[in-house]
DNA sequence: CTTGAAATACTACTACG
DNA sequence: CGTAGTAGTATTTCAAG
């Protein structure tokens, strides 16, 4: 009981993720997952036509193996004061990997800031971030985002109507 | 049993939502799902200091007032197949309301499209897409992305590292 | 190696104080 | 909101394909 089994499929060794031997019933699940995880082990068994012991082991494979990164409540962004969306592109003064370093240190902990990403093209960064209406972002944009260190220019792109917003994949 | 009881806490009327009556607790339980939903609820009564019971309450009011949108299991983008994200801006040929209605029926079937926002400044939208390599990414500019009705310009950004990717909203 | 059936332990859920 | 009780589910064990 030390160690976690992993599915010792064929002879050779597999460090620590299967590549993705998924099959048919495990894209079922998926799909079922990521649209709704609050059903029950046994109605997902039904759906996917399992026995609920089954599908169980299946589900707990699937998060041992890392597919599954986790299970989360999505919330309403409005709700949460949350119903600005803004989406920033940033350049940054000097491409040195100190630069980077630390702008992506301190990106990160910009308030309501959702994604960060390094990007190619005339930008060297994307960032959304979500705030509760134009006056908070205004404020969040003089005192954060403007003393982000080695930033050369800053455009934001304020988002007028969310069209889609999914963290569904395609399986 | 025909309708859904809301919180009464004032005399007046509730029309669907209550606008945001959000306490300490409520906000610890919010914290708590956005970070792990998988969490029984028995043992989330204990993290928020709570009767069981009652910490089950909470969560089915706050998911009948809409504040829980649901829950939802998130996968690892490249263990699903969807290791290359893509974020694109998009110029629209003519700004009218037909143009842009077309072009949003289109954009939510690309194949991979997560987000999809309108937005101010040089570009009409922007959306990001997930998909396997850049050779698929190709195959899916060419077959899907150059047909996108009513666009003059299509400027692609790929993301080189993701620095950071959250659902979590600050409460 | 995976599945399915039965048995146990735990949890969600209801009624009441 | 908390306590107690009931119903249902998750989870293990074991046998079979």
């Amino acid at each position: 009981m030390s160690a976690t089994k992993v599915r010792p499929s064929s002879a050779s060794a597999v460090p620590a993720e299967p590549p993705q031997p998924l099959d048919r019933v495990d894209r079922a699940i998926l799909r079922q997952l990521q649209a709704d995880a609050s059903i029950s082990n046994v109605a997902l068994a039904a759906k996917v036509k399992l026995s609920a012991p089954a599908c169980l082991r299946r589900v707990e494979r699937l998060k041992a193996s890392g597919m599954i990164r986790g299970v989360v409540a999505l919330l309403d962004p409005k709700a949460a004061g949350a119903g600005m969306l803004v989406i920033i592109g940033v350049v940054l003064d000097r491409s040195t990997p100190e630069s980077f370093a630390e702008f992506e240190k301190a990106a990160q902990k910009v308030d309501g800031c959702m994604e960060c990403h390094v990007v190619t093209g005339e930008f060297d960064y994307f960032m959304t971030i979500r705030t509760r209406d134009s006056d908070s972002f205004n404020r969040l944009h003089a005192e954060q985002l403007l003393y982000l260190p080695g930033v050369r220019q800053i455009r934001s792109f304020m988002v007028l109507k969310e069209i889609l917003s999914t963290t569904k994949f395609p399986l």
